[in-house]
DNA sequence: TTAAATCGAAAGTCAAAGAAAGTCAAAGTC
DNA sequence: GACTTTGACTTTCTTTGACTTTCGATTTAA
């Protein structure tokens, strides 16, 4: 079996008995897995992606660790439905329409569709045009995995 | 769990009984915390700056100390204050120390908290390294002029 | 008697060392 | 050919300590 195949086991495994979150220190896994550091993060990269209901951050530096949040499971439904189909490009008119649906459904308020969409929109993203509708549904994505 | 993060916990704390502001020794406080003198000034420099709504005074020699003053109370004014103060780039670790304190100040919920940090964390926003905190800074101050 | 020098008690600065995590591309496997 | 493993190198954040500056108090000198 993949070492990478144990290490994700290994983390969803530790996941199903906390609630919100849990925290590793890459190398004290590396080490108790006995890989190279780095190894970690192509774990992450590859099974622990947004698309995949996983929202990930970390710090570096003494102390530092990384963390991974796997989404609640009411979300996973509608949301989750969302993020898996949203392909990694969204333009700016998509997430106006997204987020109207969201809406009229109910499913999120005023409040939080205006903060979607401000964080989302083209004045806001100081980026080359050419990068904006990725890094766009990044940021979508990730905060729709973040709302409860 | 780093010192220094105990360290800026052990301040808020104090801020939380004080109404106008505190007087800490820093020889005494890092005796108390058992690590050298010069860490109280890291904590401080990276956890009590202007721009996360703090403002510092000291006095050297006999009887000196140091002065921690939280700035305004009020959401308007604090809102403004930071805007006005975050400048055009803001580092993932300087959001982090602000929305810790709009936390405490119980300026913003735990939701709002969470999708503030997922806007502007350096694993969503996928652009060059070098662009972050710029665009971080441009989705942050976005998100908090849009905030009832 | 008072202005200047001195002393000790703070706090400040800065750079080096240490402790994580991240990146990227080459090599290996299936 | 796609996925995985590996490791050298980079970046970020924290801790530490030697050295500097400032200030108030005290002593010294004119």
């Amino acid at each position: 079996m993949r070492i990478s195949d144990v290490i994700e086991d290994f983390i969803k495994d530790m996941m199903k008995d906390e609630d919100d979150f849990i925290e590793i220190q890459r190398n004290e896994l590396a080490e108790h897995f006995n890989c190279v550091p780095s190894q970690i993060n192509y774990v992450i990269a590859t099974r622990f992606r947004p698309q995949q209901g996983y929202y990930v951050e970390s710090r570096r530096g003494g102390g530092g660790h990384i963390r991974i949040k796997k989404i609640s499971n009411n979300k996973e439904n509608y949301f989750m439905h969302i993020i898996t189909n949203m392909g990694d490009q969204i333009t700016s008119n998509e997430v106006d329409i997204l987020i109207s649906n969201l809406l009229s459904y109910e499913m999120i308020d005023e409040q939080l569709a205006k903060l979607l969409k401000v964080a989302t929109s083209d004045n806001v993203l100081v980026v080359p045009q050419n990068t904006k509708d990725k890094l766009r549904a990044s940021i979508l994505k990730n905060m729709l995995l973040n709302i409860d």
